[in-house]
DNA sequence: CACTCGTGGAC
DNA sequence: TGTCCAAGAGT
């Protein structure tokens, strides 16, 4: 029988991080408008998709926007996939947009306009992943599913595996891990996936973590190993300056502020460089997220 | 699996 | 100043 099984059985398991965090949890969580109690399915699962590589900070702005303007999916369905898009601003990812979009019109036409509470139908929403999937059915319905995300990864590599960083990948190794830590009780194990994430947000953090604040910092295995530095391969480091996802981004801006269709040369004066220019804008059609028009103007899709 | 896909703040 | 990186998904 595997080890974890008999930590499972053992309640309260005195080694087990679980209270020490949901303690900490409930001191020092951050008041944000998707965990208020009012906070409805559809605004965690807008939340969780703008959260997406996307800081909390940048993201409060735009979803109170979301939300005022589309308080149900029903809203956002009936509106061309151009209005997500502009309404996305500059959370960067742009194709996040669409894909909500899309899943609301999916919600709607499917689900009868609110958003499913089951796995499966939720893994299957345009943008939804295996880490969203269980987020939503986790936070906005208070189900008992394993939330990995990059800062429970990080989180449990120092905690459990004493390595500064996760692997470059997620592992069956850290699905498991992160089962064997769940609570039983789902209503607990929901609070224990939004309190570790958030330990990893505020305290376990990627660069200078803030250890002297850390509620487990006496049973923390990096900790113990004397915190040694990353060893693994070197981890990819994103160049931005001249890419085709920055000239993508300057020729939606463009479009993004302009009111109605746009000219061609409003679009080649954002980027010197032709041959890239062309590949990015027809990657753009390609993708949904720019419309070109009989007329050969360009606008966001309707 | 490796790669693409935006943006801006922190250090 | 350049590097790192922030609640991933899709291909």
């Amino acid at each position: 029988m595997p080890q974890w099984r008999l930590v499972m059985q053992t309640s309260p398991n005195p080694a087990s991080p679980v209270q020490p965090i949901l303690a900490w949890y409930d001191r020092h969580a951050r008041d944000l408008p998707w965990r208020a109690p009012d906070a409805t399915p559809w605004g965690v699962l807008v939340s969780e998709i703008m959260l997406q590589q996307t800081p909390v900070a940048r993201v409060l702005p735009v979803w109170r926007e979301w939300l005022a303007r589309w308080p149900e999916p029903a809203g956002l369905a009936a509106e061309p996939s151009g209005e997500a898009v502009r309404a996305w601003g500059r959370l960067g990812y742009p194709r996040r947009a669409l894909r909500l979009h899309q899943a609301a019109v999916a919600i709607t036409q499917r689900h009868g306009g609110a958003v499913p509470a089951d796995h499966a139908e939720l893994l299957a929403l345009p943008g939804i992943g295996a880490y969203t999937a269980a987020a939503v059915a986790s936070f906005a319905f208070g189900q008992r599913h394993a939330v990995l995300d990059t800062n429970v990864r990080r989180v449990l590599a120092r905690l459990v595996s004493g390595a500064e960083y996760p692997p470059k990948s997620q592992t069956r190794a850290e699905v498991r891990l992160a089962e064997s830590l769940l609570p039983d009780d789902p209503a607990t194990a929901a609070r224990w996936a939004v309190a570790a994430m958030e330990l990893g947000a505020l305290v376990c953090t990627a660069r200078s973590p803030r250890c002297a604040d850390c509620p487990v910092l006496d049973r923390c295995e990096w900790q113990l190993r004397g915190r040694p530095a990353y060893d693994g391969p070197p981890r990819k480091g994103q160049t931005y300056a001249g890419t085709d996802r920055q000239c993508r981004g300057r020729l939606l801006a463009v479009l993004r502020d302009a009111h109605g269709p746009v000219g061609k040369p409003a679009l080649d004066v954002v980027w010197a460089d032709a041959v890239q220019r062309e590949r990015a804008l027809d990657a753009l059609v390609a993708d949904g997220l720019v419309d070109p028009l009989d007329d050969g103007r360009y606008a966001l899709p309707s």
